[in-house]
DNA sequence: GTCTCAAGTCAACATGGTTGACATGAGGTG
DNA sequence: CACCTCATGTCAACCATGTTGACTTGAGAC
């Protein structure tokens, strides 16, 4: 785990906007880092990392998935998924376990402390995102997720 | 550069809400990436990637800024600005120079072609912007600024 | 000449990815 | 039983991006 010095001289720096949207593709940026600057300080403290924690949150959205499934659902290859896996496995963050009629799959759950784990950092990230949308309403709100909706399906 | 298989198995799990919340923590994920793919495939094939990129950007926006100032808009090492910013410099996208008041520091600033590479990865960023915000209107795209100032000032 | 300070460089390390190759383990089929 | 398939697991090599720490270089200032 790096020391992430987090956020020392992460104040969004104010350039010359050459374009309409520079603004936006800033905002974007910062944005991002915004959501996840406490999730993921929260995350180190307890050696743990962005990885983990999107595994954690799929398997709470999908009990008893399958490895091969999460590894499609996380775009990421067998490999990369191996060691993170295995240390949520090892800290009993997760366990796994063969299914009974697909005898070759095994499937993940959360432990108790795997639960809550996800959910406080999950937490840091939503606190974020409702403080946001407390200010600007539930119009407005809705409006952001229009035009994220328009970005994320842009393929 | 790694292959990057691009999007491959990547479209958007549908995964269950356990939370109000979560489609918005969806949505910023898959937001973001939404935003840089087409340009990262751009900067991979130019043989450059995200760091590149964010150099090049801050240069365009403070021509003749000091390379530790760049590091701090930035907020990474001098380590880590190292390697890509000699890329940059061999392949002829910077030019650096001594200042004249201030012969301590070097002034970087984008060549001809720097200026293109930058404006071109830009271009398709902000192309994904500006089609979302098409579809939501000027109010649209508004509020979902006010929504992102609000989220990356968390601080 | 010496001090300061920006910049450059080198080594060691951590992390999160990638491919490729191969092993294991469980079911299904001849 | 022997064999094939298929999900999973593991090993090695590699790459990119970042971190610290330690040291050098080069220019100005005193």
């Amino acid at each position: 785990m790096p020391k992430m010095s987090q956020a020392a001289g992460l104040h969004r720096a104010s350039l010359k906007k050459l374009h309409d949207l520079d603004a936006a593709l800033e905002l974007m940026y910062y944005g991002w880092r915004g959501m996840t600057l406490e999730a993921d300080d929260y995350l180190t403290k307890q050696g743990l990392s962005r990885p983990h924690h999107r595994i954690l949150y799929v398997v709470a959205r999908q009990p008893d998935i399958a490895i091969g499934s999460l590894i499609e659902t996380l775009g990421i290859s067998k490999q990369a998924l191996n060691r993170p896996l295995n240390l949520l496995l090892e800290r009993k963050l997760l366990t796994s376990k063969r299914s009974s009629e697909q005898h070759r799959s095994k499937l993940l759950r959360l432990t108790a402390t795997g639960q809550r784990i996800e959910q406080t950092a999950s937490d840091h990230e939503r606190k974020v995102m409702r403080d946001a949308f407390d200010r600007v309403g539930t119009r407005g709100a809705v409006a952001w997720m229009a035009v994220m909706e328009a970005i994320a399906d842009n393929n």
